[in-house]
DNA sequence: AACTATTTATAAGA
DNA sequence: TTCTTATAAATAGTT
């Protein structure tokens, strides 16, 4: 529809080609918008020049993120679901982590105990026995200390050293891990097999799902069900 | 363009609308085509008809989702982003959440300590005396009912109890609400202030962060900083 | 779904 | 660029 007709053919003519663009984009903007009014139809209509210009072309009562969830559910195909169903799985795991370590402290507390057997039960009395010595020590020393002078400068050496180790923890941990690796849970709180040792194992995160060999050792392991 | 001009506006005849929004998409859908071969373009044309119908064109050597990311990029507007990061945001006060229970952990098994005062060291331990009583006292009652014919049926019934309990809590945790509220964490496990009660409360997840208040009594409060 | 009288879009030129 | 205009293309109303 000019003065002759042309060949749909790429333009070569870089200068032609995006005169045309022009044109023909108006063009094509304004039949969208026609039929938009005309049918009463939504339309959503985006396009890049070959130099990279963006243009677009979106009907009324309705949002581009609206369009792309109707497109989404009318045509079935997945733009972002997969991604986000991987950190929603993430998410799930970690929740689930959170679930364990709640029931153990519950348990260290005394409660949902009909969960352990009796060997579980004898190695988290054990365990709990040696503790509460730790803790008493701690105690004593606290109360001691607290009369002491240096108090307050030996206290911020101890807390700084402590939050080293949870810094170091949390960097373990990886919050890129989390979407990059699948984090593998496990608990860790060994107790020796040959007696009420006081050889006790932080909780970890390990990556890679592969559990540290060295701590399974016996069955008087105390692990999170 | 036709046998006599039209005015834009809706078309009231439902056939009529029909048959025109057929003719105009595909005269929509042939410029398209031409502007994406003429002008070397990326075109992406969606529309629903009035009915509800889908149909798209999409220029070649690019992929839906493509155009989306090249949509956001370009457009700087945000479609999904917003969602992701509050998917995010939960992640991370899940993860903040896990790492003080680890920390309780921790200091449970006589970890940690020297970020407990003496206060908190005292609750601490008079928690795990209690605890330990009932420990004690369930191990012996394991024992005991190990060689108790019914011994089965009533783990069963217990384990189901528990069961329905950790249910409980889960409902209450919520998956919805990971998403729609900000889930506030708390660790209710109060001390009452009068003695070394068995008074213990398991840790809670409340919504709307709001502390439950009858759990705030005393100053023996030993609660996660 | 075809037809065709008209309107509309636009290619080329200014 | 933008305007002009001859002409190709699209399509409204009809069959």
């Amino acid at each position: 529809m000019g003065r002759g007709k042309i060949e749909i053919k790429k333009i070569e003519n870089a200068t032609n080609r995006q005169v045309t663009y022009s044109k023909r984009r108006n063009g094509l903007f304004k039949k969208a918008q026609e039929l938009t009014v005309l049918c009463d139809a939504k339309v959503s209509l985006i396009m890049f020049s070959s130099t990279g210009k963006f243009h677009e072309f979106l009907g009324p009562n309705i949002t581009t993120k609206g369009f792309f969830d109707l497109y989404q559910k009318t045509s079935g195909i997945d733009l972002w679901n997969s991604h986000y169903e991987r950190m929603r799985e993430n998410y799930r795991r970690l929740k689930e982590i959170n679930k364990k370590l709640r029931r153990e402290i519950r348990q260290r507390m005394g409660g949902d105990l009909n969960e352990l057997n009796i060997k579980e039960l004898q190695a988290l009395e054990a365990n709990m026995d040696s503790a509460l010595l730790s803790i008493r020590e701690r105690k004593y020393y606290a109360i001691k200390t607290q009369t002491d002078k240096h108090k307050k400068k030996v206290r911020n050496l101890e807390e700084r050293h402590a939050n080293l180790v949870l810094d170091l923890e949390e960097k373990l941990e990886g919050e890129h891990g989390m979407v990059e690796n699948g984090g593998y849970y496990e608990s860790g709180m060994g107790v020796a097999a040959n007696g009420a040792s006081n050889n006790l194992y932080a909780l970890r995160l390990y990556q890679n799902h592969q559990p540290e060999p060295i701590l399974q050792h016996g069955t008087n392991d105390l692990r999170l069900a």
